[in-house]
DNA sequence: AAAAAAT
């Protein structure tokens, strides 16, 4: 009868699959970096001795080889776990407030900051977390990945590696990558890595999830590991310099890739600040001016922070933007634009950029190769996402009944619940208010939701999030904000409840499951007002091997005018496809560079054969790849 | 038209 009993079932079996309760990071992978051979120049880290000349931008004190300026720390002396003393920063104002036991002293420096570095390990002790980690980790199916079709097009683009034992990340790092179980690189890591060791810029399409913000996050420690301890200006004794920015879309993600890298960076004595709106901004700057070699942070707070000059971007070597084409798209472009552009960050081909998402419209990254110099575009399929382990489903749902019906998913499943414990679901609607009524009537009708959006205390976001992913509180209502990035281990159900319009959306949504290789299920609720949707969704549902409903089709067949813009990306899988190689924008082989080598990774892989070539479309004329 | 992001 009802196929929605199947679905609760899918949703249970996903759910007991996954248990509950817990996060843990499921990225990993290794990397290091050293630039050679970028024209003349020649990165300060890569030099032998104390950056002295052309600094990129003006600094107004050239007292480069005086002694160590204010923020700075000392060498991170290879592989000596203690890297030595580190040097006192100019912070006379503060005041604790933080540590107990670490009285007042200014006095020795003794590497406060390292000693008292929580290990992030820690909370992993408990047996059920370990479980979920063993779990995690050989619960990716990896000889799946050699069936993950791999797509790079560039000049000169460096070879995979198959093993973190192939590079050389150093002793502190791959420690880490122990402590965190990861025992093999996921295929976006195994790529990526050697590019950005190669010290080559890169625009990577992969989906969060498979081990992304390890394959940007490994080569810029392991970069800072080996570099030459920097002689940072002394601009006023409270701008910090910090060596690598990595810049997302929402201050929930760019807390989850700060604990990240926090693990990632432990005991190498490289520092890794977060800066976000919504917080109080002076425990950001008493953080920063204990020294800073990584800074995580949303565009807002930093631009902030450069107007009061108490961040300097002159000394960045490695720029990283996740989820970048959301950075670059309307609303966020201009900020990013004058923070990598207007400030005083050095330019591209000087500094190392990677940018990073599960989409890429063209016209984004034709905006994003200004950020770029001579760069190697990478597309990896999914490990689970919207392939094979998420089961999507469509709905023919009137605006009037879509409650109720959302109410029978939800009956369903719980009586389908696992060990007391109902199966996390996250809901989207489009708008803030919707969420917040959407919230309300489900807690009215007997089911424990809560919402996260925009118009809520950061506070209430994170106390949200938080309950959500404890299962406290098994529904989380939210609008776009949670749609991106956030790994939320063990969500059984994604309902779009309001389908957005931009198919890209609908990827990264429900990208939300079905993640580290674990099922999920993905329902979406679909009306007269989604028409505009209705090519794109099943173009990407039959390139995906789901099952496209009839009255789908036809609703794709007639709403053909909803033509252009909601076209997949590039028309590949993935929104993957390097526009560079399109002919629209090859115009005759100007810095777009024309010659680039080609190749399309291991086995093009039969199982994502599928005909989605003919539909998605505007290829130029001979091009092959993978998925064509 | 909506969402996100600084105060």
């Amino acid at each position: 009868m009802s196929t929605r009993t199947s679905w609760a079932d899918l949703a249970a079996n996903s759910a007991a699959e996954n248990v509950t309760a817990g996060s843990s990071a499921n990225n990993g992978a290794a990397g290091t970096t050293s630039a050679p051979g970028r024209s003349t120049y020649v990165p300060p880290h890569l030099r032998n001795r104390p950056a002295s000349s052309d600094p990129p931008a003006p600094a107004p004190a050239p007292a480069y080889n005086g002694p160590v300026a204010s923020n700075d720390r000392p060498g991170y002396g290879g592989g000596s776990r203690w890297g030595g003393p580190r040097n006192d920063f100019n912070r006379s104002g503060y005041s604790g407030g933080r540590a107990g036991g670490w009285g007042g002293g200014r006095s020795g420096g003794w590497d406060r900051g390292r000693e008292r570095e929580v290990n992030p390990f820690e909370d992993e002790d408990d047996t059920e977390e370990q479980a979920f980690n063993e779990q995690e980790n050989t619960g990716i199916n990896f000889d799946a990945y050699e069936d993950i079709p791999v797509e790079t097009s560039g000049d000169n683009v460096p070879p995979a590696v198959n093993t973190f034992a192939e590079v050389d990340l150093g002793e502190a790092l791959n420690q880490n990558i122990r402590r965190c179980k990861y025992v093999k690189p996921t295929p976006v890591q195994r790529h990526a890595i050697p590019i950005s060791l190669g010290g080559r810029d890169l625009m990577a399409c992969a989906q969060t999830g498979s081990g992304k913000t390890a394959a940007f996050c490994f080569p810029i420690i392991s970069g800072i590991m080996r570099g030459q301890a920097p002689q940072r200006p002394v601009r006023g004794a409270r701008t910090v310099y910090p060596l690598a920015l990595i810049l997302s879309p929402t201050r929930e993600l760019s807390m989850q890739i700060h604990d990240e890298a926090k693990k990632f960076a432990y005991q190498t004595g490289v520092k890794v600040v977060v800066a976000y709106g919504g917080a109080p901004i002076n425990q950001q700057l008493r953080e920063l001016e204990r020294g800073v070699d990584i800074l995580v942070a949303t565009p807002g707070r930093l631009v902030d922070l450069l107007e009061r000059a108490r961040v300097s971007l002159q000394m960045i070597r490695y720029l990283a933007l996740d989820e970048a084409d959301r950075m670059l798209d309307m609303g966020f472009e201009p900020q990013i634009r004058k923070i990598v552009e207007q400030m005083d960050m050095p330019p591209a081909g000087v500094r190392q950029t990677m940018l990073f998402s599960a989409t890429f419209p063209k016209e984004i990254q034709r905006l994003a190769s200004d950020f770029l110099a001579s760069y190697i575009f990478l597309a990896v399929g999914r490990v689970g996402s919207s392939t094979d382990l998420i089961v999507q489903r469509v709905e023919f749902v009137h605006e009037s009944d879509k409650r109720s019906h959302l109410m029978d998913l939800l009956h369903a499943q719980r009586a389908n619940g696992v060990q007391g414990k109902q199966a996390l679901t996250l809901v989207f609607v489009e708008t803030k208010k919707g969420a917040d009524a959407l919230e309300h009537w489900l807690c009215i009708n007997g089911f424990p939701a809560t919402t996260i959006h925009g118009d809520r205390t950061q506070q209430e976001r994170e106390l949200a999030l938080r309950s959500f992913k404890t299962g406290n509180t098994p529904i989380l209502v939210a609008t776009d904000v949670a749609a991106r990035g956030l790994d939320i281990p063990h969500v059984a159900h994604v309902v779009n409840f309001d389908l957005p319009n931009d198919i890209d959306d609908y990827v990264h949504r429900i990208g939300r499951t079905g993640r580290a290789g674990k099922t999920g299920l993905a329902t979406a609720f679909f009306n007269e007002n989604n028409a505009s949707l209705a090519k794109a969704l099943a173009e990407l549902m039959q390139e995906s091997n789901q099952e496209v409903p009839a009255w789908l089709t036809r609703y794709a067949a007639r709403a053909s005018y909803g033509g252009g813009r909601n076209r997949r990306s590039g028309g590949g899988r993935f929104g993957g496809r390097d526009f560079r190689r399109d002919s629209s924008f090859s115009r005759g082989g100007s810095d777009y560079y024309s010659g680039g080598s080609s190749s399309a990774g291991y086995g093009a892989s039969g199982g994502y054969g599928g005909g989605g070539g003919g539909g998605g479309g505007g290829y130029g004329p001979g091009v092959t790849s993978a998925w064509d």
